[in-house]
DNA sequence: GAATTCAGTTAGGTATACCAAACAAATTTA
DNA sequence: TAAATTTGTTTGGTATACCTAACTGAATTC
């Protein structure tokens, strides 16, 4: 009873600063935070898969998991019972399934990982969309929060900053394929770099 | 015996590709191209671990790779037998324990899976030594060796190159902590660039 | 509204990856 | 070299995460 309530009081003040927009910034993990509960890779898939579904049809049906996911039928029920004992889904038999609220939190951080994640693949390292995509969904599961969110800030401000962004992606794709380094041409491209940014100012 | 011999061939001309130096440059990835032997995080973890401990010691023994995963004694010998089995580890019970050829390339090919993780997590994203260690532990199963390559790539570039490196690291991690944007810097900034650039050169 | 189809559950089975504790081989020490 | 210690193995568990196939409840069609 004690543990729920301090529980529920850390939730609050957690979601709190998330809604202050603190959320992609980092902030240090204090002893008060909620230690992230670890969750199995599967059970963590089975959350992504059920808030995509709720997203698409309102409520997720077990045919539909088992399909996501690409396992049987009857896999799935065994795996409901143990997300509706972590009381991460309402469900009872035959009935629809939806998230809990605690389930839904921690569905939508691991979407946000994957995101963040698949970003960084195709956007950056410019690997073909299906390879990020897969690549992704092995990663959301190793990686924590905080290192989620220096990856999310790492891409808003390599985007934004006049010195990265698209143009050092292209010089970085051509230089990794022909494997030449010429350092003649950094010069034009500072100045190239100084004129788009002006360009972009005014 | 025919697939064996294929194997051998095509195992040959992969190493041949390696040695030319292509490797952390990118190749399509050819139909004859070996497929990569999909193994369990845990398999491969062993292997990395053995690898560690043939290095220092010359060979493995059950009782160190056992402290060093964090496992049980007992549940070494059973993994041994399976890594026998699969080819990758040299063992008979109550001997020491040496990779295999085949086992010491996939160990290789692990460590530096983890060792190209942990430096971007470490060197561009700025996670502390721990964090970066223990999520590039969990990642290095999750990533592919084109995704590895990519990435390698980057790293290389990233601190090759006037516009990014150890500066722009900086300004990153300045403005992800204020959350201040402030493009009347930029210009000051990309003129820096440039005389570190000519600094660097003559 | 009975028959058929579809969706969900149950039961029994497999493989992985661990555990603890008893046991056995190998090594060290006395 | 015999006893004690260390190291490795075996045995009999547990939990997870799947499978297949039989079965049952719910929905659809005739």
């Amino acid at each position: 009873m004690y543990t729920t309530t301090f529980c529920t009081f850390t939730y609050f003040f957690f979601d709190l600063f998330y809604q202050l927009k603190y959320y992609n910034r980092d902030f240090k993990m204090r002893a008060c935070m909620p230690k992230e509960i670890h969750l199995s890779d599967s059970i963590e898939n089975f959350l992504e898969i059920i808030l995509e579904l709720e997203r698409r049809n309102k409520v997720a049906r077990a045919k539909d998991i088992a399909e996501k996911l690409g396992i049987q039928r009857g896999s799935v029920t065994g795996a409901l019972k143990k997300l509706e004992e972590k009381k991460l889904i309402n469900y009872e038999p035959y009935s629809f399934i939806t998230l809990t609220e605690k389930g839904a939190q921690i569905a939508k951080a691991i979407t946000r990982r994957h995101t963040v994640l698949k970003d960084f693949l195709s956007k950056v390292l410019q690997l073909e969309e299906e390879t990020a995509e897969s690549t992704a969904c092995r990663m959301e599961h190793a990686i924590d929060d905080l290192g989620i969110n220096r990856l999310d800030n790492f891409l808003e401000y390599f985007f934004q900053c006049p010195r990265t962004g698209e143009d050092w992606i292209q010089t970085f794709i051509e230089n990794s394929q022909s494997g030449k380094r010429d350092w003649e041409r950094c010069d034009q491209c500072l100045d190239n770099c100084k004129t788009r940014h002006k360009r972009n100012i005014f």
